[in-house]
DNA sequence: GCGCTGTTGTTTAACCTTCAAGGAGATGCC
DNA sequence: GGCATCTCCTTGAAGGTTAAACAACAGCGC
């Protein structure tokens, strides 16, 4: 990987250091108003929220944990952390996988699913407010190819995925 | 704050979808990424970092608490907790303020600023190879400005800050 | 079948963050 | 001075996250 930074460090531009702290600052603050927000309207963190959305949408309610994992972007260990506490509040159910005897699926329960209809729109209105009313169109668009790029960069890459030859 | 979603909630469109799906994916995955760098390097998770590093860039490498915590856009609650642990680690000392005897100084130290001068480095390639090495020079410089109007859109307000004459 | 390797999901302990509460000193007002 | 109030910072408990180790199973070659 030839990371080793020798005596000769890229530092970065007195502009590029702008951007940067901006986005820290931007994100940081961000997460803190929407886990705030959501921590009071629906009694749990940000990300445990992107997981009833993930399961919602999802066909029959249901995913592989590995599955939700992926598509939440976070490890199984931490999953499996909350998977517990949403079952707890009965928001969630862990039911076996039939084909393969160490799977186990998550399920949005009824009332996980009402508790998504009930809080849904304030969260939206909440990101509204603080992202989509403030930016222009062209914005949004830049922001959305931004976020693209780097997300692509630091995925870990599907097996063969730059090999097409390989599949 | 007129909040209350009625029956019309502003959804978002499929195209704002996609950009807040891009969003949520380059931001906990770049953060997974700087914190693991860290820890893994720095022994230390990136917020604490940012700790050092704004300590300095301070005048005598020194700050109140409080304006810490407000640069760092933490809560002191959460600072007072890393000063702790920084302090264990032998990278911060705490000083008393003599104009005000609830205050506190965090101070660098001579090791924290060595272990700042050697981490920085690697933590600055990370950046670049993350965000900057992938991203043109208009995506930067928008990005700059999409960060700025949401950090700003999301920051408590200066006391008088949009009411100059009562300054 | 048997063993090898990799996957799936959980667990433990250490660590970090948050929230609510509180001590101690400053500030202002009478 | 006396009192209320505010600010600065800390604390402890509850809860969330992490890394590492683990048990159970699947897939595959032999």
């Amino acid at each position: 990987m030839d990371t080793a930074p020798g005596r000769d460090t890229r530092w970065l531009t007195p502009e590029e250091q702008r951007v940067w702290r901006a986005y820290l600052h931007a994100v940081t603050l961000l997460e803190d108003h929407l886990d705030r927000q959501l921590q009071r309207d629906a009694d749990m963190p940000h990300v445990y929220y992107g997981l009833l959305v993930q399961l919602g949408e999802a066909p029959e309610r249901r995913l592989r944990m590995t599955e939700l994992a992926k598509q939440a972007k976070i490890t199984r260990s931490r999953l499996s952390h909350a998977v517990s506490r949403l079952e707890k509040n009965g928001w969630v159910r862990r039911e076996e996988c039939p084909d393969d005897k160490r799977g186990q699926f998550a399920v949005l329960t009824d009332a996980g699913y009402e508790v998504l209809r009930r809080t849904a729109p304030g969260h939206v209105e909440a990101v509204r407010q603080a992202v989509f009313d403030r930016l222009s169109p062209e914005q949004q668009k830049s922001l959305g190819e931004i976020m693209q790029i780097v997300a692509e960069g630091l995925q870990p890459k599907e097996a063969g995925a730059d090999l097409p030859w390989l599949r």
